[in-house]
Formats: C-alpha cells, sequence, structure tokens
DNA sequence: ACGCCTACCTGCTTGC
DNA sequence: TGCAAGCAGGTAGGCG
C-alpha cells in the first residue's frame, strides 16, 4: 500500500482540507470495507452527523479523530486512497465508502483492489503522529462489549520518525533477531510503516544485503541503517510520497518521490553509487531489490 | 522465531 | 488480436 511517506501526505492534506468539516452522510458501495461497526448500515448511521477534529497518521493507518472523541481508522493496504472530491465531481467507480460532507463535497476512499479497511472506533489512549513527530499510542486495557482504539496499534513497532526511535533502541531490537533484514524491514511488529519501496531504498542507502541477518550487524552499520531508514522515509515525504499506478495523495495527484529512487524497480539499471546493474531477488515472496557491488553479499549464507 | 504458503481483489503488462 | 500467466505499494492466518 501507501507505505508510511504516502499515508503521512495523505493525512496531512486531509487535515489542511477537512479538519472541522462535519460529515453528513455516508454511503458504502463494499460492504467488506468496513471493519468495524458491522453491518455497514450501523457504521453509516453512527458516523452521520460527526464533526472532523483533526488527521492523523499511526504506523501506514490514517487516523481521522472525530469532535466526540472516537477515531475513524484506515487502513488503505494496497491500492486505498482517501480523495478529497469537490461538489459536483463526477463519481468514482472505484469509491468504496463516501462520506458527505456538509459544504457538499466528499471524502472518497477509493480502493481498486478492495484490500483496504475502515473502521470506527470509540477512542482513548491513542495519540497519533501528527506531521511526522509523533508518539506511539500506548497500550489500553480491553474495555467490554467493545475494543478501544488504543488496542489496534498494541502489536505494532516504533515509528521510526519519533524522538524515541533511537541508535541505541533500533540496535537493542536489531541484537535479539536472526531474521534478514528485508524482512524484519518489513515486519510492522519490528518497526512501523515500512513497506517494500523504502525497506530497499534503506538497505541501499545504508550499503546492507537484504539477506543480511539482523544480530551480524556492526555498531557502525547499525548507525548507517537508522540514518538510512529515517532518510528515506523524510525524503518521502517531502517529495509527497512514491507514485506507481494507484497511490495519490488527497489532492488526487501522484507523488514525485517514484523518480528519486534509487533502487526499487530499477532491476538491469545502472547503480546510481558504482553503475552496476541493480538485481531483483525475492525475499520471503516480496521483490527486492539491491546492488550487487554496494551491497556485498553477508558471508556466512544465512538458513 | 523464522520462513513459507494461501487468501483477499482487480488491473496492467508480458509472452506465446 | 487473444488469452493466460505473472506481477503489484499489504497483511492475516496456518503449517512445519
Amino acid at each position: 500500500m501507501p507505505e508510511l511517506p504516502e499515508v503521512e501526505t495523505i493525512a496531512r492534506d486531509l487535515q489542511r482540507w477537512v479538519a472541522g468539516a462535519v460529515i453528513v452522510d455516508a454511503r458504502v458501495a463494499w460492504d467488506r470495507t468496513i471493519r468495524h461497526p458491522q453491518p455497514p448500515e450501523r457504521f453509516v448511521a453512527e458516523v452521520a452527523g460527526a464533526t472532523i477534529r483533526r488527521v492523523g497518521r499511526r504506523a501506514k493507518t490514517v487516523l481521522i479523530h472525530l469532535e466526540d472523541g472516537r477515531v475513524l481508522t484506515v487502513a488503505l493496504r494496497m491500492t486505498g486512497a482517501l480523495i478529497v472530491a469537490p461538489p459536483g465531481a463526477p463519481p468514482d467507480p472505484y469509491a468504496r465508502v463516501v462520506f458527505a460532507l456538509a459544504d457538499g463535497r466528499e471524502l472518497r476512499y477509493r480502493d481498486v483492489r478492495k484490500f483496504g479497511r475502515i473502521g470506527l472506533w470509540p477512542g482513548g489512549g491513542l495519540r497519533s503522529v501528527g506531521s511526522g513527530r509523533g508518539t506511539r499510542s500506548r497500550r489500553v486495557a480491553e474495555g467490554s462489549p467493545r475494543y478501544r482504539i488504543g488496542e489496534v496499534f498494541a502489536g505494532h513497532g516504533p515509528e521510526p520518525l519519533s524522538r524515541s526511535f533511537t541508535v541505541q533502541r533500533f540496535a537493542e531490537r536489531l541484537a535479539r533477531r536472526s531474521a534478514r533484514l528485508k524482512t524484519l524491514l518489513l515486519d510492522q511488529a519490528f518497526i512501523a510503516g515500512m513497506g517494500n519501496i523504502y525497506a530497499d531504498e534503506a538497505l541501499w542507502r545504508a550499503r546492507l544485503h537484504p539477506l543480511r541477518a539482523a544480530d551480524t550487524l556492526s555498531e557502525e552499520e547499525v548507525r548507517r541503517l537508522h540514518r538510512a531508514v529515517r532518510r528515506v522515509l523524510r525524503e518521502g515525504i517531502a517529495n509527497r510520497g512514491s507514485s506507481f499506478s494507484d497511490y495519490v495523495g488527497a489532492d488526487g495527484e501522484p507523488g514525485l518521490n517514484a523518480e528519486r529512487l534509487a533502487v526499487y524497480r530499477r532491476t538491469e539499471q545502472p547503480c546510481h553509487r558504482c553503475g552496476r546493474a541493480i538485481r531483483r531477488i525475492v525475499v520471503g515472496q516480496r521483490s527486492t531489490h539491491f546492488c550487487p557491488r554496494c551491497q556485498p553479499e553477508p558471508v556466512a549464507s544465512p538458513r
């Protein structure tokens, strides 16, 4: 899906354009998009009349905080997008959920592949990341009869752009794991928000092979990876995200970061650092791109 | 813990 | 041209 930079871009756009807006009605075109509450008619009844207070992000999920404390969560998965459409805009055949706003605009949840999910939660115990700084959600006891918002993110790893994500903390987490770096960077319980694009980019920047075992990194290598992760994510945000086919910001426009990528989807093209042809392998069923010269093969073969 | 598989969906690209 | 296979930014659940 949209990874951290794309979700952050959408969240910032929405904060500017729909904070303060009133949702007067909603229409659900694909029932399974609504995760909670089911059935979708109940979701529509509960969201109608709500005012949007603020829009933020946690991991790869957009958080739409409502005035009464409840939170709409939008997990975009592979092809989800949130787009603000002006009054009278032509209908979108891929809009799975449409929120009608009081001023005539629509907030549309578009999702070609239908993997994304929208939830509505009682709230409490979760602070979203806001504009890039950020804090982790705190774990909240499960309240009956419904889950509380904090539960949704209880299993997530640290936000890589937060203050609390220090080299020391990263080093400790890496040292405890023997998995391959590529797999770990994609593991949301290990670190939140990385996806296939930025994982490959960060490993290239850090000059680390995707198959390196996490617990074999030197201090210097951990430092490089820490910096690389933060840098590729920050650059992604600055360029409004990487677009290939489906991703767009809330303005409906693609991001500019795809042009800047060093390895992702650049198989057989020259490495920007050394000129060697970029290679593509499959790791954990995911396409993985790297430079065979800049990112040397691990000495001991991983299991 | 770790790696691998399948499932969820649709559309686009590639190869015969 | 037509058709089938392969590929895609993500994640959950199951198995060994």
